[in-house]
RNA sequence: GCGCGAGUGGCGAAAUUGGUAGACGCGCUAGACUUAGGAUCUAGUGCCGCAAGGCGUGGGGGUUCAAGUCCCUCCUCGCGUACCA
């Protein structure tokens, strides 16, 4: 099988060809030594076609051994792979393949996700047509993942762009809209007045249209939601049963929830000339500051201003207000250190617990998406509130005593935000926060104007894009204008081709196939839904990627699920994790699954880096994964990929340290080329370093630990270098090393076997052979180090004690007294306490 | 603004979770082999110091016999912030 061996040197032969020319050609061209000695491409071709030939990844499904299911964060298909994605999936195959190794029935595939915004910028700007655009897109991207040397599956392959796939979204909505998740309701969206369409939050830039340079106005649209906050409970509570995911992702999805529990209070709204108009519900978690409320705020977007805007001596004013306060980002809004905007209305409302008569605002850092879009103010007790009214000239009421200082007003350069306990607060003064919040909500009750009440940060999610490269949503309207969900015999409804592409609107808007269908008078709903809704569910349907009878088949589903180990960007800790776990909830309380949750462990991978920034093309920082295949191959790229950094850790790109990882192999290939040169001197050594390293590498496989795995595999060699090796001792390294560097790993494996190395078993320990019997302990004077000593493990402390009290470089320190303490910590250290 | 992380030699990092700081690799220095070396092999390499020794895990403070690891505080950088995926 190995030619190589018996290849005549190139570096001899050109000389001989060439002779005036062979310096400057290898001066030029450094790869003519290398392939002397070790060159990828004359093998990783041949076993990328041999592995597919002998179908070595495709897993059984009915198969005694344990299912484990290794899924990575699918790839958009922008066009060319990049090492992000080059490190994302290099840290799924090497655990595929040690998982196929140590025995187990692996499910490892991938997909694309392919609708999305990047497809149609590219047909405005270029004239291409997006479905196009995207499919050549995918076949260069899966050439890419294929020279890698990628383990996948490829028969479970799927893209969400086909119809094949969306029409499961469309299905699956109308599941969701049976059970009630599904509804409509009125959001602004931002709106470029020169192309008259809608822009994604990315097409805006510095409040202007990507393409037109046009001010974006907010506009408010009907759009469809998920009802994901019906889950928020759930979603919360069942982070703690993800012992496998990282906390920090758990921490921030608990923040993203954003629970928090208080109170609603009713307030009776009247208008100018004292006539009453409506109840106004607020949420506090301070319901015990209620004293101290001096005025009421609402949103700019809250449905009371319309009537405001009807009664109000000048409505231009109050819509220029509003509009002013659109304009900002929600993040400016709600900027401590920017300037609270209020307008005041002129129309009072009525504090329950007092009957003050208080002034109702508008005011820009109420935000409608949280609580009920008002809140009651309390100056003395909130920073923003205490900012705006000192900006407003409006009354401070001191309700909450420092039960540690006597607060006075003079005393309020700053809220004081703190609990402690109530005064100028009626028959509750004198309580503190916490009983007083029961108190005070308990007495609303009683006259039915507040309540208890859980509220969330969580918001529903909305699901409607105008845009054409999406899955279209299945609605049509009547003449009426009202929504029907489309029959599932109908499915799917397709995107059609006759469409235009000028920035101008949704091109679904124009079709005129699309809206054909038999009712006449009907049109079809024009939206599409947002690309997390295919992420959301698309490692269900890499079982059954062919099946066109079900989304996805319960037996498989049964079998394989929840995912063992989910890899991926941190950057999808908020929005696509859980959106794919309420997926997987609603979908079983819809009946078609039984897991709670869709992923049992979670690693979240870091970025990237060149010169420490995140590589990109707009940097100019990048590097073409493409490029290091072909100068080092394969093995060489991954094998820095994980050894350069931790997992989660981000990584910084070194070109010299990708000359590391290739010396490497290239050591351990001519270990293999010449075993003769490296017998074995030291047997006992090479044994224990051999069991050793094959405890380490296991143990850190396991744990995701691959940069010091590797560094015992390095380690390993070098004592081989040092001390020789038998063709056993070889074997367990190739082994070893398969995961990492599969293809160097089979070619050198057929020296020894004409089966493939990746459908070995994994080498076990001897954990007696990885002991010694001898330890180094450690001698300190008052925490420092001062002497060591290697002595016979376990030994007892008093006969040890003695002997180091008599050491020649610890009697100096002693100073002819006895230490006053000494700590023993058995077989690592002692410490003489002087 | 809010939420979540990270910070250790010239560089990427390691440290059995409170017990020898710097494994492994890059780079650098010296040597060997060579017509040659940007190949390969061998040895050395945290900083200051001739040395004895001292100093060292972003800064400052604390707990402890002992702190990279625990507590408080400050600084810098990264990610997310709901229509990028």
């Amino acid at each position: 099988m190995n030619l190589y061996r018996y290849l005549v040197p190139r570096y001899l032969v050109f000389p001989l060809l060439f002779p005036p020319l062979f310096f400057s050609v290898s001066f030029l061209c450094d790869t003519i030594q290398l392939m002397s000695e070790f060159c990828p491409k004359d093998f990783e071709e041949r076993w990328r076609q041999r592995w597919k030939k002998d179908a070595v990844y495709t897993r059984s499904f009915s198969d005694d051994k344990i299912p484990y299911y290794v899924l990575e964060m699918f790839p958009y298909p922008s066009g060319k792979l990049h090492m992000g994605h080059v490190r994302n999936y290099t840290l799924g195959d090497t655990l595929a393949r040690f998982k196929r190794m140590t025995g187990h029935n692996v499910l490892y595939p991938i997909g694309f996700d392919s609708f999305g915004l990047p497809a149609e910028n590219a047909a405005i700007k270029h004239g291409v047509n997006p479905k196009s655009w995207t499919l050549d897109n995918v076949d260069t991207m899966k050439q890419q993942l294929q020279l890698l040397g990628l383990s996948y599956d490829w028969n479970c392959e799927l893209a969400t762009c086909k119809d094949d796939y969306y029409r499961w979204n469309q299905w699956i909505f109308l599941q969701f809209y049976k059970k009630g998740l599904v509804y409509r309701k009125k959001a602004y969206v931002n709106w470029d007045p020169v192309d008259q369409t809608v822009l994604a939050n990315e097409q805006v830039i510095d409040g202007k249209g990507w393409r037109s340079g046009a001010v974006v106005e907010k506009k408010e649209i009907a759009q469809w939601y998920f009802k994901i906050t019906d889950y928020a409970e759930e979603l919360l509570n069942d982070l703690d049963t993800l012992d496998g995911w990282p906390d920090r992702v758990k921490q921030m999805q608990r923040h993203w929830i954003g629970k928090s529990v208080g109170s609603e209070i009713d307030f009776e709204v009247f208008d100018g000339s004292g006539k009453y108009v409506e109840t106004l519900t607020v949420f506090t978690t301070r319901i015990d500051t209620l004293y101290g409320a001096s005025y009421v705020c609402i949103a700019p977007e809250h449905p009371l201003t319309a009537a405001i805007k009807s009664v109000h001596v000048s409505p231009t004013s109050v819509q220029g207000f509003i509009d002013q306060c659109l304009e900002q980002s929600q993040a400016d809004r709600s900027d401590n250190d920017k300037v609270k905007l209020g307008f005041e209305t002129g129309y009072k409302v009525i504090n329950p617990i007092n009957n003050e008569k208080l002034p109702l605002f508008i005011a820009n850092y109420v935000l409608m998406d949280y609580g009920t879009g008002a809140v009651m103010a309390v100056p003395c007790h909130d920073q923003r509130d205490f900012a705006f009214a000192t900006q407003h000239s409006l009354p401070l009421k001191l309700v909450i005593q420092d039960p540690l200082s006597s607060l006075t007003l003079s005393d309020f350069p700053h809220a004081y935000c703190e609990d402690g306990l109530l005064c100028n607060s009626g028959p509750h003064s004198g309580l503190d926060s916490k009983t007083a919040r029961k108190a005070i909500t308990d007495t609303l009750i009683s006259q039915k104007k507040g309540r208890f009440k859980a509220q969330y940060r969580l918001r529903d999610w909305l699901i409607s894009r105008q845009r054409y490269w999406g899955t279209p949503i299945p609605i049509v309207y009547d003449e009426a204008g009202e929504p029907h969900a489309v029959d599932e015999s109908e499915l799917p409804v397709l995107l059609p081709e006759d469409v235009t592409f000028d920035g101008k609107g949704n091109p679904l808007e124009q079709s005129d196939t699309f809206h054909q269908f038999p009712q006449p008078g009907y049109r079809r709903e024009t939206d599409t839904m947002d690309t997390f809704v295919d992420s959301s569910w698309y490692f269900l349907r890499y079982l059954s990627a062919k099946d066109d009878t079900q989304a996805f088949d319960p037996a498989l589903i049964k079998q394989f699920l929840p995912v063992d180990q989910y890899i991926g960007g941190v950057e999808h800790a908020c929005l696509h994790l859980l959106y794919a776990r309420f997926f997987t909830k609603a979908l079983r309380d819809c009946g078609y699954l039984e897991i709670n949750e869709p992923f049992t462990r979670l690693l979240t991978q870091g970025m990237v880096l060149k010169d420490g920034a995140k590589m990109s093309k707009s940097l100019g920082n990048t590097v073409d994964p493409s490029y290091i295949i072909d100068r080092y191959g394969a093995d060489t790229a991954r094998l820095f990929i994980l050894f350069g950094a931790p997992v989660d850790r981000d990584l910084e790109w070194s070109d010299k340290a990708v000359e590391g990882s290739f010396r490497f192999l290239k050591r351990i290939w001519a270990l293999c080329q010449s075993p003769e040169k490296y017998p074995l001197s030291s047997p006992d050594i090479v044994l224990r370093a051999r069991h050793v390293c094959i405890k380490k590498v296991s143990h850190d496989i396991a744990r995701f630990q691959y940069n010091t795995a590797i560094s015992h595999l390095m380690t390993l060699v070098n004592t081989f270098y040092h001390h020789g090796c038998s063709e056993d001792d070889l074997r367990i390294l190739l082994l070893l090393l398969a995961p990492f560097a599969p293809f160097m790993t089979e070619e050198l494996w057929q020296q020894f076997e004409s089966t493939s190395i990746h459908q070995a078993a994994w080498p076990t320990f001897d954990p007696a052979l990885c002991e010694t019997d001898e330890v180094t302990i450690v001698i300190q004077v008052n925490g420092k180090v001062r002497d060591k000593m290697t002595i016979a493990k376990n030994q007892e402390r008093d006969s040890l004690e003695k002997v180091i009290l008599s050491r020649d470089k610890i009697i100096p320190y002693l100073r002819d007294k006895s230490p006053k303490k000494i700590i023993y910590v058995p077989n690592k250290l002692f410490n003489l306490v002087i």
